[in-house]
DNA sequence: CCATTTTTATTGACTGATCAGTCAATCAAT
DNA sequence: ATTGATTGACTGATCAGTCAATAAAAATGG
């Protein structure tokens, strides 16, 4: 059998093997031979990688969340004004590949595994954090700090339940609807709180 | 071994064992024996009653389905308004047992299902029907049908990311924060509805 | 109100399958 | 010759699901 990869190429295409085949299978119950068949080695060799199953998923998250904090980053530097900024951080968690049905299951394999394992559950909280402070800076330079929290909140978890319920139903919203909700949502609030 | 319960009465322990240890476990990944020693009966008496693992995991759904059912429409027939409907639909979604960490990870385990089993699926989808109805139905006394489907829209994402996001994280929000922020948006879509 | 049959509750002991993880042995590059 | 890539074949553990056997309750008949 020819040698067809080097290190890092193999860990690679595990994790993508991975993300895929918890997309189509929905659930972590997927063996690692599975994975290795998918990315076209042996289950013996994701072994030599990684280490172990627990290793593979990991990576498989962290990378996740590389890629969503890379596609954020580059919209935000685009972005000039504060609702630019908040538009860019919407736009990055409902854009192409991280709003496929792969990846929304991979991210709610994600999320259940934060209940059970400190490691995800601190990784989770990065990415909570990360996102909690890019919108909070934006909008402190629209409204008063104590509404600014108010609002960081409402809008994280709309950003995350219009993102799992697309990833759950066909039917469910698309990425144009979900941006769209998210964005009245802001200009409501914004509007009202100058207002009052 | 004395006799020590009926059917139904063992099917309902079983199923709260399962709640339990789900919740603990943060993963469907839970055998049959835990689950049973959990409840007070060996596997062999488990599978009897539920057939296989299957079974148990599903009725458990149901019952989770069942409970946030009659919790809502316990509360909707207290209501005399519109927006007091609304309000009855959130407050069920974040009142006690509903809000448990165990609960909030009994859902993410049926989310996760919903992507690979259709039986699953067609639960949650009756599950979401008929939050989305009955909030659709309070909107429309209270603003058009095009906005009020809008709405509902950010309301249901933002109820279920408020919710998982509960249970993810001890520093989440709490029931009143979120049922708050819940109320907070309504207050201000419907406000700036109205200006229009 | 007893004796019996039938039904229901219950389990320990078993099985077959599956799977994470190992290892010694190849094969190719440097 | 040394190092890294690669695998087939193996192992030990775990687990869903079965089954035959027991015991208690309920039903039946006298």
């Amino acid at each position: 059998m020819p040698r067809t990869g080097t290190e890092p190429a193999r860990r690679q295409a595990l994790i993508n093997a991975a993300i895929d085949m918890i997309g189509e299978n929905g659930s972590t119950e997927v063996t690692v031979k599975e994975i290795a068949t998918r990315a076209g080695m042996s289950s013996a060799l994701a072994f030599h990688y990684f280490g172990g199953k627990d290793e593979i998923i990991f990576e498989t998250m962290r990378h996740l969340m590389r890629e969503l904090g890379k596609s954020t980053i580059a919209r935000l530097q685009k972005a000039e004004t504060p609702l630019a900024r908040l538009d860019a951080v919407i736009a990055s968690s409902f854009e192409g590949d991280q709003f496929s049905r792969t990846t929304i299951a991979a991210w709610l394999v994600f999320y259940m595994r934060a209940l059970s394992s400190d490691a995800s559950a601190r990784l989770l909280t990065i990415y909570t954090r990360r996102l909690r402070s890019n919108i909070l800076h934006a909008l402190r330079q629209l409204c008063v700090s104590r509404e600014a929290e108010n609002i960081e909140q409402g809008l994280s978890a709309m950003i995350d339940g219009l993102y799992i319920r697309h990833g759950l139903r066909p039917q469910g919203p698309n990425a144009d609807e979900a941006i769209h909700t998210c964005r009245d949502f802001l200009d409501r609030q914004l509007a009202s709180e100058r207002i009052e």
